[in-house]
DNA sequence: GTCTATATTCTGATAGAC
DNA sequence: GTCTATCAGAATATAGAC
């Protein structure tokens, strides 16, 4: 049986979340307003002090969820050979970061108008995720299948050029997402120093 | 002899932009008043609109200043063997991009703050610098020097990647500029898979 | 839980004195 | 060219009715 009368805390809650990252994404979280949300959830802006105590919080709830579905996604698997976990992070973060473009757009971009103790949280959270490159880096150079000058900045660059698909990359145009990933897939193999096509 | 009353058209402007500048990437066009801009010069908020007609023109003013010098200062010599244009572009870029730290941000960042003929400007300034790359990747593939899916593709991935240093290079620290740019020039080499190192 | 109404502060931009 | 003063509106957040 469905509720029947006006409360809706099990839905508005959710629904506000998805208005702020939308307009976040779009206009950037200092120029929207909490009317805005308000306006596109079809409550008044009141209302949302009910869920949220204020703006800031709505803006960290949003960037600490998308990392932390990052986190959890990811999966790496140290039994398995480097190139393998390589290649498998690569074709992850393509796909991860393409289902969800306002998410990776607010969590980069945003970062500047997290209050201190917030950007400390969110970036230990990114810290933790570069991190898992990091070890896949680091295990591939023990093994002599890597050859890679420095774990840290390749780390950044690789991510760097991941990242960046999400800003010119749409489905269904020249290109599939299939074949992004393999085009990528091939530079950063390239890029680490493992030319073999061997596992 | 220096002037001696209130009259300086000369000198505000250029420290209007400055401020500008430094305010807009701090903490983003849309969270930055006129008035902060105007404290940050020592002159009333009322003063600035003798320099510019408005908020929006001082960032497209900026962010078009921006890509203005960018495209002079890139100097491709297509009479150059492709790897050695290659290795030019990546040490430029990255060189060019750690001076003006600012500039870099809010060019990449405040794009969607831009109405669209102004949008339009600056990305047609971006894909004229997006374009000098790719006619090296083009001319390095019909010479056999490197062997590059996707010139635009490749494109792409290789400036995300140079300008991300941006987000974490700073001078001073465990590496010189040089040797970042020594780096980034071994793993973009790579990428393309121009493996000799010789010219 | 949502509403209306409001307190308080700030916004971009303009007018007119000097 | 810069100032003070101000307009008209929008901002976040809160109070209290229902």
């Amino acid at each position: 049986m469905a509720r029947t009368t006006g409360s809706h805390s099990d839905i508005t809650g959710p629904r506000i979340r998805a208005a702020a990252l939308t307009l976040f994404a779009r206009y950037g979280f200092a120029a929207v307003s909490m009317r805005q949300i308000a306006k596109e959830v079809g409550v008044q802006a009141g209302a949302l002090y009910n869920y949220t105590p204020d703006k800031q919080s709505l803006l960290v709830e949003l960037m600490r969820d998308h990392m932390v579905e990052l986190l959890a996604a990811v999966q790496d698997d140290d039994r398995a050979a480097p190139v393998v976990r390589l290649e498998r992070f690569v074709r992850f973060h393509i796909g991860f970061h393409h289902e969800r473009p306002d998410a990776v757009f607010i969590a980069y971009m945003e970062l500047r108008n997290l209050e201190p103790e917030n950007f400390a949280e969110i970036e230990t959270l990114r810290r933790r995720y570069e991190g898992v490159l990091e070890r896949i880096l680091d295990a591939g150079m023990a093994r002599g299948d890597f050859a890679v000058a420095d774990a840290k900045v390749t780390t950044w660059a690789v991510i760097a050029m991941l990242t960046g698909v999400n800003t010119w990359f749409r489905s269904g145009g020249r290109l599939s997402l299939d074949r992004v990933q393999d085009q990528y897939w091939q530079m950063v193999r390239r890029m680490v120093g493992s030319v073999g096509g061997s596992v």
